[in-house]
DNA sequence: CGCATAGTTCGTTCCTCATCGAAGCATTCT
DNA sequence: AGAATGCTTCGATGAGGAACGAACTATGCG
């Protein structure tokens, strides 16, 4: 019987199947509308919109009104970085997993995080930004190195843009059980490999397609 | 509708208050008796021997039998660090703590915690006996110090007497989130604490509150 | 305006699951 | 052996909450 902030209170939010179906299409990192979410879930309307109030009740996700739309999305990279961890868990403990199909494999590669990039990919590239000393980390802290601006700079990134949010941040892969770069850094990353049409984004779906003139461009830049 | 690892299924075995309670109670790292987590929990023994098969058959959970007793612990510091996350975002999103009342208070100062003391004073109390080499810890270990047969006998207590549970054992402190004095030495002195009515037991809770000459005696044995 | 689309609210139904008492095992103490 | 302790299983009860249809509000379109 003790005190403390509500964990229960959070972790039910996301332990009905419906609202977990749609806090997973939102990792997706792009806001969704009740309808999309309610076919995500497989539920009615008036279903996933009760969800999807407890949700915005609960913190975990925010809702912007467009004209008669209303476009909910997760509420942070926190939330992201929870969703993540859970989904580690669930994945270590899972039910004996049937051979992974190819959309799995895919996935396990690379895939969207909320906002920046996941998946043996995202885990070797921070690896290889720390071993060249562009990015320091101590624990779970990630600092830019003394390379960084000049680095980046390079590949047309400005490290020192958006003051808001943490530069930097680890976040836990599900896959790999190590830490990828998230942050404004990760997200602006991400921005690029899309912009350059290194990958595109498998429909419906977190998986992040690399082509093979895009691996081999991404891993001269980053892997390199 | 998407696949995946079935994270409604762990969240919601985090979602349950009961089950929160047990989880956040071994987030100390040290496993605790069936017993000992249905009173952190505030539950029946039954109700928490269900919630544990419940965790275990998830796999957020190990047991291990020793004699007639079953130690469950965390299953591993992934499970860990998902409870970090989610407590991170229930911290984050829940900042409705209102103002602690007076039995609030007098639970975090000083309250039973299954067999032994818990709260600040206790807190303080292992601080210092770790501090005068009576005891000596390293991580989660107590083991008792060169001096501490003589030291407890002083006061009427005997180090040696059970030797069926461990002497002493940490335990970590929800309020202050640092650890106190469980095991045999722990009941011994909080059975001490009781009989030279030191301190009563408020009725109905798990606080203990100490009359001020109680408070000084205690301090004098244990906080000198 | 009226009609269509997007979403919420309401009321009802239904089912899961948390809870506890009582009884049943298992282990240890005397 | 018998008693005591630690824990689990069983069965009954009850409350919470997930689900949907129908009705209601709001925005956009012709």
């Amino acid at each position: 019987m003790r005190e403390g902030p509500d964990i229960a209170r959070i972790a039910s939010l996301v332990g009905d199947p419906a609202r977990a179906n749609m806090l997973n299409a939102l990792m997706g990192g792009t806001a969704l509308t009740a309808s999309e979410l309610a076919l995500e879930a497989g539920v009615s309307l008036p279903t996933a919109s009760s969800h999807l109030s407890k949700l915005i009740e609960g913190g975990l996700l925010t809702v912007a009104s467009q004209g008669r739309h209303r476009y909910y999305g997760l509420a942070g990279p926190q939330v992201a970085g929870m969703i993540e961890a859970i989904t580690g868990v669930a994945e270590a403990v899972g039910p004996k997993r049937v051979r992974p199909g190819p959309r799995d494999r895919a996935m396990r590669v690379a895939r969207v995080c909320y906002d920046h990039l996941a998946g043996e990919q995202a885990v070797a590239m921070l690896d290889r930004l720390v071993a060249k000393n562009v990015l320091v980390r101590d624990e779970q802290q990630i600092r830019l190195g003394p390379s960084a601006a000049s680095h980046f700079a390079a590949i047309g990134i400005d490290v020192y843009t958006k003051p808001r949010r943490p530069v930097c941040r680890a976040c836990l892969d599900w896959s790999v059980r190590r830490s990828h770069l998230a942050g404004t850094l990760g997200a602006a990353i991400l921005d690029k490999i899309l912009a350059e049409k290194w990958a595109r984004r498998e429909k419906d779906s977190r998986a992040v397609i690399f082509s093979p003139p895009g691996k081999q461009a991404f891993e001269r830049v980053f892997l390199s």
